[in-house]
DNA sequence: CGCGCGCGTTGGAGCGCTCTAATGCAATTG
DNA sequence: CAATTGCATTAGAGCGCTCCAACGCGCGCG
């Protein structure tokens, strides 16, 4: 920087002004400058320019895992909102362990990140509370009370009740649910879905079995729904992972879908459309949220202002997984 | 930190040797800062240390699109090995665009992150030259002569033979392919392709039809393969992305697969082993291309050594996509 | 004509750390 | 017993920038 004050003949703090593009500059010696920068090859320091500014360009990101569609469409919902404003992206995953979470994250703060986005977080409350007291926060996908953070959620009680709408409109009263675990919308899901089969007076067929969000759960219900004498007429699986496993689980089975068995997921994350599998699922606009997120998340950076809950409307697609039920009512296996 | 040392009783130096599991520092002492920096709630501001240090224990990363499941894989094995070395990833995104891909790595630059790995980067041989010289610099997917950084491949002659190989084993000679245009590996399966074909005396039978590594390019080829009077009896898509647009396509239009045609991806992204899309396609080892490409760039950032190509053997994973051509030869269509 | 004002410019302090060289001190050695 | 060695500790310079207060200067105004 002083090289390129001395080249161009002015003072270093003039240099700062023009590479920053601040007003209040003539025109002549911002031209002086920038040619000056040029012909050095001049790069500013970011990590300079933090220190003295106390303000880093840079957002922090955690989530679970990359290779979950899910959150990597998240990312990069985020990262496209991020690059046209001109932040900058500082990654942690949590691998799903609220240790990993938390060391993640106190690694963002080590780096003064000017906010952190927490997708679907699996850290105790206090942890979060903390954090948002020390930085801005947007989460995303899990609602805690009392923690001073954004919120961006997705109406998960509307969304299950499209799913059990449309299966029992479609017929079907044996409605099962492979549940997503603890994680984000976990509780949600199944809450609804329980109150929903009570609502519709289901609840004597309602059925839970347990998983956690992943393609390796989903088969493992699968397994285990075979084992039982009767199969449900239909599933509601906590996300499309979840779906995805159980239709590999009951084909290699031989179990038809959707004649035989009808299948709902739930993100609509992008290989759901895919012709072969072609699963009806309700759709979370994944993209969207992470620009949300990070919108939210700038505005509060320089605006305090109390925070937000943002609720998103999911929407169902319709795809092939659904059909009525069989005339000759469940499937009855034979004893295996 | 002035704080903590006062709270400790040391100098700022020693609290600094503490901070880094310096050795040489007296247990006794050690103990006294960890209670101090604890009591205070200190977190060392890392900023300030790269800027003294001249490291960042930063690494970029540049993709194309988190969405495109073949990066985020990437990306996320990098971002494995990353924390288990504790680097932090700063992310960019160049949206297929050289432009935009130029101004992310420059804008990596100014953090001064201490490596970069470029994921089958557009921009010209040139600029990455200049990076590299700047940097040190691992690209995956993408070789270019003269530029001093190391490369993760994957052998593209290697993957597109076993490809042909099973095809023509199964029977099959009108093979088409769609290709990847002139992104990371397009050219290079597309002349293994051309090889191939010409040397198995089947040069004749060879299509190529123009694409671009994204599902709309398949669909877009189903079209157009749809709209001619006769089908190959097998496509060889440049990537799965591809193979699932044609799958969809295809599909939509009645045609079976593989009954009446056969698709073979390449890449193995997560989605190609679903029961329901179960695609035959040629794997590229994702997360181990991203680890070995951290592994690479962090042993280059402190060892100067001459730089190296890593070239990873492909794999064929023969899935429910391929079968033999039907009896009946090549599938005739009907006047459009 | 002198004074205040605003614009463009500048010097210098300071952001929070690391790193080098120097220092103190106890143990080791000839 | 003086000299040497090695370990633990520290002072202080400096990393490359921003930001604040101050400054010079031309201009309008009383």
């Amino acid at each position: 920087m002083d090289d390129v004050a001395r080249e161009a003949g002015v003072s270093r703090a003039l240099v700062s002004l023009v590479m920053r593009d601040q007003p209040n500059v003539s025109e002549d010696r911002r031209a002086r400058v920038r040619a000056a920068a040029e012909r050095l090859g001049y790069r500013p320091n970011a990590m300079a320019r933090s220190l003295a500014s106390r303000r880093t360009k840079t957002v922090g990101v955690i989530l679970d895992d990359l290779r979950n569609p899910f959150f990597a469409e998240i990312a990069g919902g985020v990262e496209g909102l991020a690059s046209e404003l001109g932040y900058q992206l500082l990654l942690g995953a949590g691998g799903r362990q609220a240790r990993r979470e938390r060391a993640a994250l106190a690694t963002l703060l080590e780096y003064r990140v000017d906010g952190v986005i927490l997708v679907s977080p699996r850290m105790r409350a206090r942890d979060l509370a903390a954090a948002a007291a020390e930085v801005p926060v947007v989460m995303v996908g899990r609602h805690v009370r009392g923690v001073d953070a954004d919120f961006v959620l997705i109406d998960e009680t509307h969304g299950t009740e499209l799913v059990l709408e449309h299966l029992v409109a479609l017929g079907h009263e044996a409605i099962a649910h492979v549940d997503g675990g603890k994680g984000a919308g976990g509780p949600q899901r199944r809450g609804a879905y329980l109150r929903g089969m009570r609502a519709r007076r289901l609840a004597a067929r309602a059925q839970v079995i347990s998983g956690d969000f992943t393609e390796e759960a989903g088969a493992d219900a699968a397994r285990r729904l075979l084992g039982e004498p009767q199969l449900p007429t239909a599933i509601f699986a906590a996300n499309d992972l979840v779906a995805a496993g159980l239709l590999g689980g009951l084909d290699r089975a031989g179990v038809q879908v959707p004649a035989e068995l009808s299948i709902v997921g739930y993100d609509n994350i992008s290989i759901a459309h895919l012709a072969h599998v072609s699963l009806t699922t309700v759709d979370q606009p994944r993209t969207e949220m992470g620009r949300l997120a990070l919108e939210l998340l700038l505005d509060r950076i320089d605006n305090r202002r109390p925070s937000v809950v943002r609720m998103l409307e999911p929407t169902l697609v319709v795809r092939s997984t659904t059909a009525v039920p069989r005339a000759d009512g469940a499937l009855t296996l034979p004893a295996a």
